[in-house]
DNA sequence: AATATTACTTGCAAAATGCAAATAAAAGGA
DNA sequence: TCCTTTTATTTGCATTTTGCAAGTAATATT
């Protein structure tokens, strides 16, 4: 049995490339990084700016520049907070939506392919294994959230 | 059980940050991408500067320049090969050894703190889902190599 | 009402990126 | 062998990305 690192490091080393390959396939031409927003934005409930920044670790002054080239790319919509006008939520657009779906199908298929050399039982296995470590990581204190 | 892409998307960004995290801790101040870069040296026989430019998917002309930085830094080393002069071999330092086995020591703390919240056997079940992963995603074709 | 905090934006200078082109060495073909 | 092609690496250059410091505007706290 390798090292934890290196299994750690050459899995999400794999798991990046091929997030990487789904951004430029398909004719939509997004970075990595862009790909990354879209699908938290996607995921979270009318997420914040603020809120999207925190998730992905990435700065402030930076991500808020990130999302006004996504907005004149026409991939995302900030409309302002009802409730605290401080606030700007996110949403993609239907282009933004169109190109998130696109790469999700993507990943999918991918995954589909990955899976279909593995026995059901095994697959079974794997999967749960993630779930038990995203669980597990979740809970064990400061050790995998971004830092400061 | 939530769909693949979100276990895996969740679990390498978690990863990230601990990555992320042992680049800045115990003094030394190097990037994310400079951890990663000694990580390959550090991994690799003998190995080229085209060689560790494909397996972390980089651009050669931008992985020329940062090998250029971390030789400024005094992390890396490079060396003609003796067979081929168009070819030069990277190693470590001393100070870039000294620094590689730093995180990797930092490393092998967060996992440990993260296993130790789970039984024996389920570590064991979630290391070999993990290699068993690695593995298929080897042999399984286009998927999860770098772009071109 | 004054002060502090929070969410977000902009100025600016530094760093990172990647294409095109250059160099230099090895490999292949006639 | 000479000529062409391929491979490994570097540099020029223009673009993009980054993050700190400082700003605005709105909410929260005192």
């Amino acid at each position: 049995m390798e090292n934890v690192r290196d299994l750690f490091q050459i899995m999400t080393r794999r798991f990046g490339f091929l997030n990487k390959n789904c951004c430029t396939l398909g004719g939509f031409n997004i970075t990595l990084n862009q790909s990354h927003i879209l699908y938290e934005i996607d995921r979270q409930h009318q997420p914040s700016i603020q809120q999207i920044a925190d998730t992905l670790g990435t700065d402030i002054t930076t991500f808020s520049r990130q999302i006004q080239t996504m907005i004149k790319m026409n991939l995302v919509k900030k409309k302002p907070d009802t409730a605290d006008r401080r606030i700007f939520i996110l949403s993609l657009t239907t282009e933004g939506k169109f190109v998130a779906t696109m790469i999700d199908e993507q990943m999918k298929m991918y995954f589909d392919e990955i899976f279909s050399h593995m026995s059901e039982s095994d697959k079974e296995t794997v999967l749960q294994s993630i779930q038990l470590l995203n669980k597990t990581m979740a809970t064990s204190g400061s050790c995998c959230v971004p830092p400061q």
